[in-house]
DNA sequence: CGGGCCGATACCTCTCGGGTATCGATCGGC
DNA sequence: GCCGATCGATACCCGAGAGGTATCGGCCCG
């Protein structure tokens, strides 16, 4: 199989639709069918049942989907790495990091890293909520932090850091932000205060609330009084003026961990995680 | 890049040879040095040096080479899975298990699995000593069952099903036999009795004794009294007659564990996992 | 210094990926 | 119930590029 027929498949896959699909490749419809058909018969099984008014997957196309993503991924890594480590101007490491997320955490480790003699440079890549595990296996990234239980881990290496509590971060005034702790129970529904949504370890996003990139659009959101938001302790250094933060007794302990790519052999990263372990 | 491209590359990084490359890739020579000399330029970097005596890997191909070994395995995986997906004969689940390892485990897991009511056909794959993390990652098995430290689960998701002490297993009537306790100090360097090689999980293969593929040849190995081994706890019950089995109290601990590739959707594998679990 | 080994180059062929035109089926509207 | 619109499949053509053969040019060895 070559990706260029995985490419295809995928595209088809998500749209649904040959035309919009095609158009998306950048080809026309009769190519697309015709290597999709022909991909079809290699693998000796349909892939996707055609009504000339809607397409939809058989179920072993949706084994092939998640497959091919991860397999493409997989390949756009190989790309993205072979060429950063052919690039001489920068043999350093991508560090990602949630935007926001893990700030004193972040400035501690990169000193630590700088005044390690054998020190690489590190450039920081900030992702949205739950990007970090997509950026380490598609070759963005070469090391993340991560938070359990909210990021998905599955397939990546990692070493724990540490692990805090929660607190609920709320808008001024609101009445809640007077008591001295919360449950989780009391942030439920709410009035005029709907939980936020995000991108959560199954990629979905489920909640009535606004959608939410990063960190810093979250507090923004707070500030405006749209929101609420239970977040790690470590949040609070960084928390705008008036916002207000309250424990959250029954709130997950949050775990922030952290992880590289499984067959990383690189020694820069095992010496950057090296660091992080004696923080 | 296409696979296409990635295999020839794999091929040419292997044999360190052109010629050689190409009849493995059944192609004649001058198609493979074009193939690779136009993947360097579309990535911008030598991947080789050559000089018509040599041929050796850049950094950058070294690179290459461990990210397109990986890349090629999803996407074999994701062939034979969807292949499996689809051929409706055998919708069951392979479970892969070193040869002679963890039978008491299997025989009781493959056991529970059947009285479940959702039970899924399940074929056991007996692979080779450090081969099921391989069969897992190319889609020639869904589930494993490993054991730790000695197999490498980089990259596998992984639950714990229980840990054991090690004994030492001896020919018949050799002396240290007849002791009530080894330690590790006591097995190093017996005269005539050297330790066995086997893959370990860097891939390399260490020692200076007999190289061995999985259990029954060690076994039988050692029945022959030209090595012995240190093995869980767990393979006393399938001892041969006349083998020795000594306890070693400073052997580390192995740990069993089941494991799936990372992004495992299936159901059926959670299923199994499950029942794994309550043993 | 000459022969043999090995990768690169030159040049040819033909497969196959991609494009246009069109068909056939299905669904919605009048 | 018919007509038109939509959408995937099919027919047919063209050109890029993958692969083959012949050959060159550098390098080590005898």
């Amino acid at each position: 199989m070559e990706t260029r027929e995985l490419r295809y498949f995928v595209a088809v896959a998500q749209e649904l639709h040959f035309g919009r699909a095609a158009q998306r490749l950048g080809i026309a419809q009769p190519p697309l069918s015709r290597a999709v058909a022909q991909l079809e018969r290699r693998l000796g099984t349909a892939l996707l049942t055609r009504s000339s008014r809607s397409v939809a997957l058989t179920p072993a196309g949706e084994v092939l989907l998640a497959e091919a993503r991860a397999a493409l991924a997989a390949v756009e890594a190989a790309e993205r790495r072979t060429r950063r480590a052919g690039s001489t101007d920068r043999p350093g490491l991508v560090l990602a990091v949630k935007a926001g997320a893990s700030a004193e955490l972040l400035a501690k480790l990169l000193d630590a890293h700088a005044a390690e003699p054998d020190a690489v440079p590190v450039d920081v890549l900030l992702v949205g909520i739950g990007e970090q595990g997509q950026v380490l296996r598609d070759g963005r990234a070469d090391v993340a932090l991560l938070h359990r239980p909210f990021d998905d881990l599955a397939g990546l290496d990692v070493e724990e850091l540490g692990t805090e509590g929660q607190i609920a971060v709320l808008p001024a005034g609101h009445e809640l932000g007077t008591r001295p702790e919360l449950v989780l129970a009391d942030l439920d529904g709410v009035p005029g205060l709907p939980a936020p949504r995000w991108p959560g370890p199954s990629g979905v996003t489920s909640g009535p609330g606004p959608q939410v990139r990063d960190h810093a659009q979250l507090l923004q959101l707070i500030g405006l009084g749209r929101t609420f938001a239970v977040l790690p302790d470590s949040v609070r250094g960084q928390l705008p003026e008036g916002l207000r933060a309250v424990p959250v007794a029954d709130a997950p302990a949050v775990t922030t961990v952290i992880a590289w790519p499984p067959h990383s052999r690189s020694l820069a990263v095992a010496g950057l995680v090296r660091t992080a372990l004696r923080l």
